[in-house]
DNA sequence: TTTTACCCTATAAAACAAATAGGAAAGGTG
DNA sequence: CACCTTTCCTATTTGTTTTATAGGGTAAAA
């Protein structure tokens, strides 16, 4: 099981967008550069994090990307069906099932099991955690940075 | 996050083996008819699970498999672990990782806390209690069938 | 000696992931 | 207005991984 890129780099965006809350905006490139993010692939991520109405450039084309919510209001899980309709480690669990004995088996119910852990976690966190933990460690870097001037 | 198919065959085929634990030991042909796994990819994940002292066919060729230990004592985490040396759903988790910013970087604690999650979530179920489960979930199928008559 | 079951390596086909490329549209600025 | 920047959109490429299948060798029971 192997998390996508997508998600990895769209989750880092996310974080730099609500580091931003309340602040001026941030421009596709500002978070490429900062996130060391292709320039291009960050159009796919930053497109698809738009449609699901989790960010905006509402104040015009070049007034820069914002959260629209708060960092409080959007989870992991947001973040992570921007890219995925939803989690499904296994295609017997859901409406599309293909397999004829999920009904009658153990494994499936176990791997359905996992799959709403999964979910209750990534759902149980949300954007202002991460960013003032990323704002924790920025802070620990810059002092670590200091003593060796 | 997709659950590859070896994994997924390979609980099915535990589930079998324990199911049968204490008895006449398991042909992989049986094994295969039963849980509808192609026979020649069967190959494969035997090998697999054989290599791991999951199971073995200690009392000749002809003898058929059998769980190497008590159902009890086989996690699904241990199965998982016959297939990936190892749960990491990113990379810069653990000795390889490549990125040179996890060690300041939220999104990181935040895969590697599910990481964690997931792990534990795996190691906490046994076999004993998916044949359990699945015996129950056949004898339910049975009685259904007779209603049907 | 024939059959059965296991064991091993190679290969093919398909699907998917990850990224790049090229350019259209539109807004702001000199 | 002309031009630069930024967003927006679609197509294509490249590489990797997954999911098998194929083919044959080995060993032991019947």
């Amino acid at each position: 099981m192997k998390l996508n890129t997508k998600t990895r780099y769209g989750i880092r965006a996310m974080i730099e967008l609500a580091m931003d809350w309340g602040g001026k905006g941030m421009f596709q490139k500002e978070i490429s550069e900062r996130q060391e993010i292709s320039y291009k692939y960050l159009d796919h991520i930053i497109s698809a994090l738009k449609t699901k109405g989790l960010i905006s450039n509402v104040d015009g084309k070049k007034s820069g990307y914002r959260l629209a919510k708060k960092p409080e209001e959007i989870s992991v899980y947001d973040i992570y069906k921007a890219f995925e309709p939803a989690l499904q480690i296994v295609d017997c669990i859901g409406e599309h099932g293909e397999c004829v004995r999920a009904k009658n088996c153990a494994a499936s119910d176990l791997w359905c099991g996992l799959n709403n852990k999964i979910i209750e976690h990534l759902d149980s966190i949300n954007l202002s955690e991460l960013a003032k933990k990323q704002q924790a460690l920025n802070q620990r870097d810059e002092k670590a940075d200091m003593y060796y001037i």
